[in-house]
DNA sequence: TCTTTATTCGCATGAATATGTGATTTGTAT
DNA sequence: ATACAAATCACATATTCATGCGAATAAAGA
């Protein structure tokens, strides 16, 4: 059985999930509140519930707060967000306050429930639209750095084989060669970069030198 | 109709996808090979796709590197990875080199084309655990990668000068001890820390691993 | 056409590394 | 008192790496 906690001020919405929640065979929602502050006070009298939906706008402390302290005294508590909100800001700032899963409101009931599910299955939920941002904050960030490598393909793939740890004979599998050729590719690899020795084109590699 | 293609060498899996996802009303997958270097050939001859499912470990150039390749001559193409590999490293070069979604190969071919449906309306598909990890890389950048080093001080020195691509002789003049100490103290290193060679110990020191 | 560059391959050799099997000393914890 | 981890050192050997020399092919430029 989970154990699952809702801190929402709209009580129709808090209801009807609670309803819901608890029709569920394998799920138990005894724990509503309108704010993180009675929240608090429920799990310090031991109440213990495995999973917590919560919203962001409350009255009193806001969700990304409770998030913050929540987590600190109740690490094992895992929450999930649910609020219309879905602003980069809000989004990465609850995430970074311990947030385990990341829902718009307009998700449904069944949705919900599998999201729970996911949850407790080691996953972490979110709507679609938030995977989309959240995925965004990976794919731009790059710019800033182009040391101009020289470096041919080839020998990019050569320096990426040893960032692996591979000996010249596991790279050269991985790309179909000989080892004769793996180490002509080393040579001049060497020669651009200026080292002589696996371990500087690894440092330099993962140092972003390259 | 979802123009697909697919980079896949398993041609037992890429030929099950292929025909599922070509018994699907609305999408039409066509391009399928099994080497980012025969894909950017079917790109070069006009060939235009909505989508590209895609594996890491290819012959020849990797995915990552292809999708790098792809995305900056094609950036209207969407990437989702479909790969065995659930690293950190492989996930965030991936979703870094611009891959909108990540996919384990477990995944069930209704679940590959619930996400590539998903992708199509906005959506950033994640298996479960994929999603979990990305969203631990917020939960909390530090503290995630404390993996109790058990290295001693001692061992500690010697992992630095290896990762300043000192030679054993160089490290031990450096502290003024002999080879066979340096020796000694890199075998505990590699039992610690499950590796067999010097270009493990400074990838995983400057990833942060130690 | 001629030149460069990228990529491929081979052979050879000394240097460095990986790994095994020891051993001694000095603290610290039990 | 003694057990144990940490640090030190030695010897041996098989593998891997660094590097020199040489060379062929194909693609891209001048």
């Amino acid at each position: 059985m989970i154990e699952i906690g809702i801190v929402e001020d709209n009580v129709k919405i808090r209801d009807l999930i609670q309803k819901f929640l608890n029709m569920q065979e394998n799920m138990s929602l005894n724990l509503a509140v309108d704010s993180v502050e009675e929240m608090l006070e429920l799990l310090k009298n031991g109440k213990n519930p495995d999973v917590l939906l919560m919203d962001i706008q409350l009255p009193g402390m806001s969700g990304i707060e409770g998030i913050k302290i929540i987590k600190q005294k109740y690490p094992e508590i895992e929450i999930i967000m649910l609020t219309i909100y879905h602003d980069s800001h809000k989004i990465f700032d609850s995430l970074c306050a311990g947030a385990s899963g990341y829902l718009l409101k307009h998700t449904s009931l069944p949705e919900i429930k599998e999201s729970i599910e996911n949850l407790m299955n080691g996953g972490a939920p979110m709507s679609p639209q938030i995977a989309r941002k959240v995925i965004q904050h990976f794919n731009d960030p790059q710019p800033e750095k182009k040391p101009e490598s020289n470096l041919t393909t080839r020998e990019q793939d050569i320096v990426n084989g040893l960032v692996d740890g591979l000996s010249y004979k596991l790279i050269a599998d991985r790309y179909s060669i000989s080892i004769d050729t793996v180490r002509a590719h080393i040579r001049n690899i060497y020669k651009k970069l200026h080292v002589n020795s696996k371990a500087e084109v690894i440092a330099k590699s993962l140092r972003g030198e390259i």
